[in-house]
DNA sequence: CATGAATGAGTTTTCATTCAT
DNA sequence: TATGAATGAAAACTCATTCAT
C-alpha cells in the first residue's frame, strides 16, 4: 500500500466512481458519501482532493469530454477525407464506450449542470463549439458555407437527440442504427447540396 | 368569497408556478416553499393538495403534455393531407409557446426525472409513444412501413436535440429556422423514398 | 400554545439562548444545536428564524447594546448636569445585569467576533462612538476640547480593561470599588484641567 | 543536513507560525495546518511536536508572556527608582513589538481561551499575578498599601483595555499618546495620595 | 525526523413533511 | 380551506488526529 502519490490515483478512482453513480441515478443528485464509498475511500478524502461537490461533477464533467475528445482523434487517424473524418467524428459519438448507459446518462446530468454553474456552462460551450467547428471545417470542402452550418447544427441536435432517447431506454434502434440514422441525413444533406 | 371550489383552482396555480420555477432553475431542484411561494399559497396548502413535492412535479409534467397535446390537436385540425398532418406536428413542437424557455427548461427537466420515479417515467413513454405512432401513422401512406419507423424515430430525435441546444442557449437558429430543420429533414428522407 | 406569531417569541428566546451559551463558554464557540436546545426548540428552527449561525450572533450583540443603550438611557433620566450624566454613563456599565459574568463574556467574544465579521465590526463601532461621543458631549462643559477626548479614551478604555479582568475572574475588587476606580479616574481628570 | 537537534527549530518556528495566524485571524479559530503551513512543515509534524492543538496555543501563550517578560526585565535593568520602574513596566507593554497588531491579537485571543483550558487560565493568572505584584511593589514606597493595589489594578485595566481599543481599531491615539495615558493616570494617582 | 494520506466525528445548513390551530 | 410553526433526517463540509511509510 503506497503512501505517497495517492492524489492521482484517489481522484482519478473518485471521478470514475462519480461517472458510475450518476450514471446509475441518472441525476446529479447523488451525494458526495455515495460517491466516496464508490471509490472505496472517506467522504472527507473527496473534499480534502477536490474542495467541494461541484468540483468533483466538473472534474468528472471533464473527464467525460477529454476520454470523447480522446475518442474522437482516435478514429479522425485513420480518416483521409473529409468524408471520412465527418464519419469518424460521428462513430466516435456512438462507440460503445461512449454509448454506455452511464456515460450517457452523466452527458445529460451534466447538460442540466450547465444551467445552474457558470464553471460547467463554460465547459459545455468549449465541447460544442469544438464539435461544430469540427464538422464545419469538414463539410465546408463538400458544400457552402451556409450549408456547412446548417447540416452541422442538424447533426450535432440529432446526436444530442439520439443520446436522450437512449438514455431514456426509449431508442427503438441499436448502436448501429442509431449510428446508421446520423449517417444517413449527413449523406442526404450532402447528396443533395453537394459541391 | 367562497372557500368552496378552491381545489382545481389552487392546484392549477401551483402547477404553473412549478412549472416557471422549474423553469427558471433549469432543475427539479426547486423547493416546494419556492413553488407555494411564487403560487402566492403556503408550502402546508402545496402538500395539502398534492400530498407529496413528487406529485406536483408529476402533475406539472402532465400539465406540460397535455398542453403540447392540446396544441397538436389544434395544428392538426386545419390539416387535411398527411404531409400537412406532419407538418402540423412538427409546427406544434416549435409553436412560440411551446418553444419558450420555460417549458423547455422543464421538459428537459422531466426527462431526467423520469430516470428515477417509475410514473414519471411512464408519463413520458406514453408522450413518446404517442407521438411515434402519430408520426408514423402520417408516414405510411408516404412511405413503406421500415422508413417510417426510421423516420419518426429520426423525427423525435432531432426535435428533442433541438430543444437541449435551445435549453442551452447553444441554438444558433432562430425559431423558424429551427422548424425549417426538422422540415427539410422529413422532406429529404420522403423524397427520397418516397411511395 | 398558541401557533401564531411566535416569530418573536422565538427569535427572544434564542437570543437570551445565544447570550446564555455564550457566556457559560466563554466564547463563540458554541454549536447552533446547544444554543436551540436552551431556547427549548431545534436547530432547524434556529436556522429557519435566523437564516445562519452568523445571524444569531448578530441578533445577539444587537440585543446586548440594546440592553445596554437602554440601561444609559434609563440611568440618564435622574441626571441633570454634565458631571451627574458621566455617572450615570459609567454606572450604566456597572449595573448588575450588565456586569453580570454572562452578558460580560458576551460582550468580550463579540470584541473577537468583530475582527472577524464586518457586520459586527460596524455593531461595534457604533456603540464604541455612540459611548464616545455622549462621554465627550457631557465632557466638553467641564474641560477643554482636547482633554475631554483623551479623558473618554481613558474611560472607555478603563471600563473595557475592568470587564476583560471580570471576565477573567481576576478583577480583585467588587462591583462598586470597580465602579470607584472609574468615577475616581474621571474626578481626577476633571478636577485636574477644570475649566 | 544533520536531523538531530531539529525539535527546537521547529517549535520555535511553529510558535512563531502560530502567534502570526492568531494574529492575523483575530482569532483562534485557525487549523493546525494553517499554522504548519507558514511554518513550513506539515501538520503532523506538528502533533509530533506537540501532541494536540490545544498545546500548540498554550506554548504560543507562554511564549508571549516570556517576550513580555524579558522586555520588562530589559526595561527595569536602566531603571533606579520605584517611579523608573513603574514607568519601565509601562513602557514594556507598549514597546513597538509588543503592541504590533498579531501580538495583540494573540493576547486578547488567549484572554478568550483563558474561559475554557484551565492550562491557560493559570498562565494567565501567573501573568497577571507577576504584573500585579510587580506594580505593588513598586508603588508601595510611593503611597500607602492599600491605595498601591487599587492603582495597580487601574494600571492593569487601563493597559488592557487600551489593547482591546488597539485591535478592534477603535484606539484614536498613537503609540506614545497611548503610553501617556497610563504615565499621566499613574502621575495623578501618585500625586494625590503621595507618601 | 517528517510527510501526506486518511478518517470520522462534529457542525452548519436545507427542506420535505407534519400538525395544531 | 389555509397557515405558519416545528421537526428531524440528510447532506456538505471541516478539521484534529492518527498512522504507515
Amino acid at each position: 500500500m503506497p503512501k505517497l502519490g495517492m492524489e492521482p490515483i484517489r481522484k482519478a478512482a473518485l471521478i470514475k466512481a462519480a461517472i458510475a453513480e450518476i450514471g446509475a441515478a441518472g441525476t446529479l443528485e447523488v451525494t458526495v458519501s455515495q460517491i466516496a464509498r464508490r471509490a472505496g475511500v472517506s467522504s472527507g478524502l473527496a473534499h480534502h482532493y477536490f474542495g467541494s461537490k461541484d468540483q468533483i461533477f466538473l472534474a468528472a464533467m471533464r473527464h467525460i469530454q477529454t476520454l470523447f475528445r480522446d475518442r474522437v482523434r482516435s478514429e479522425l487517424k485513420a480518416a483521409r477525407t473529409p468524408r471520412e473524418r465527418l464519419n469518424a467524428i460521428i462513430a466516435a459519438s456512438f462507440d460503445p464506450e461512449e454509448f454506455a448507459p452511464e456515460i450517457i446518462s452523466s452527458w445529460l446530468s451534466f447538460y442540466v449542470q450547465a444551467q445552474n454553474s457558470v464553471e460547467a456552462k463554460r465547459l459545455l460551450r468549449i465541447y460544442t463549439r469544438r464539435l461544430h467547428s469540427n464538422l464545419v471545417f469538414n463539410l465546408k470542402p463538400l458544400t457552402n458555407a451556409a450549408n456547412a452550418e446548417l447540416i452541422a447544427a442538424g447533426v450535432a441536435a440529432l446526436v444530442d437527440g439520439l443520446y436522450i432517447r437512449q438514455a431514456l431506454g426509449e431508442n427503438p434502434l441499436d448502436r448501429f442504427q442509431t449510428m446508421g440514422l446520423v449517417w444517413d441525413y449527413l449523406e442526404l444533406k450532402l447528396g443533395q447540396g453537394a459541391k
